[in-house]
DNA sequence: GCCAACGTTGGC
DNA sequence: GCCAACGTTGGC
């Protein structure tokens, strides 16, 4: 068995916080609606890691980690009508959107801030640290995860 | 509230 | 297939 890959991805606190997933435990991260980013989670293996970023708040930053536990769900939002993800041109037949279930591993003591990230790394090391990112989902390199593990020390 | 970045849509 | 217009993300 190969060591985990990690990846980075966003959600917006009021819509989807840390707090949220630590009460379900598990969550479908589903309403992905980028090419770019479903690609990335069909790349995903049970067992990768995820570090968990809060957006579009203040301020924004890594709170905490998740682990994939289920791959190649198909979300259930595109064919629901009343949800603002639906998708009438997908096809039952031929789904457009999958994601991925995740669990909660737990919370950082202290948030790493997109300040500090950018203090420490450069957008080559760490993408969401390049200005205009939308990508809500991202790789994280190995190297670079095991830096950041250590620099948010135990999880809570 | 502004706007940079960039993906998507649709006319041609 | 090009590209202008538009919409969205998300930092600032």
């Amino acid at each position: 068995m190969s060591s985990p890959n990690y990846w980075l991805m966003k959600s917006e606190p009021d819509v989807y916080g840390i707090h949220h997933l630590k009460e379900e435990e598990t969550t479908l991260w589903d309403g992905i609606r980028n090419y770019q980013a479903r690609n990335f989670m069909r790349s995903m293996a049970v067992g990768d890691k995820a570090f968990f970023y809060h957006s579009n708040c203040k301020p924004p930053g890594i709170v905490g980690l998740m682990e994939v536990i289920e791959l190649g769900v198909i979300d259930p939002t595109q064919f629901d009508p009343t949800s603002k993800y639906h998708d009438p041109a997908s096809k039952p037949d031929s789904p457009r959107w999958d994601c991925v279930r995740l669990r909660y591993c737990g919370e950082f003591a202290t948030m790493l801030s997109l300040d500090a990230l950018k203090e420490t790394y450069t957008a080559e090391q760490l993408t969401v640290v390049r200005r205009g990112n939308r990508l809500s989902i991202l790789p994280v390199d190995a190297e670079i995860a095991s830096d950041l593990l250590e620099q948010l020390g135990p999880l809570q």
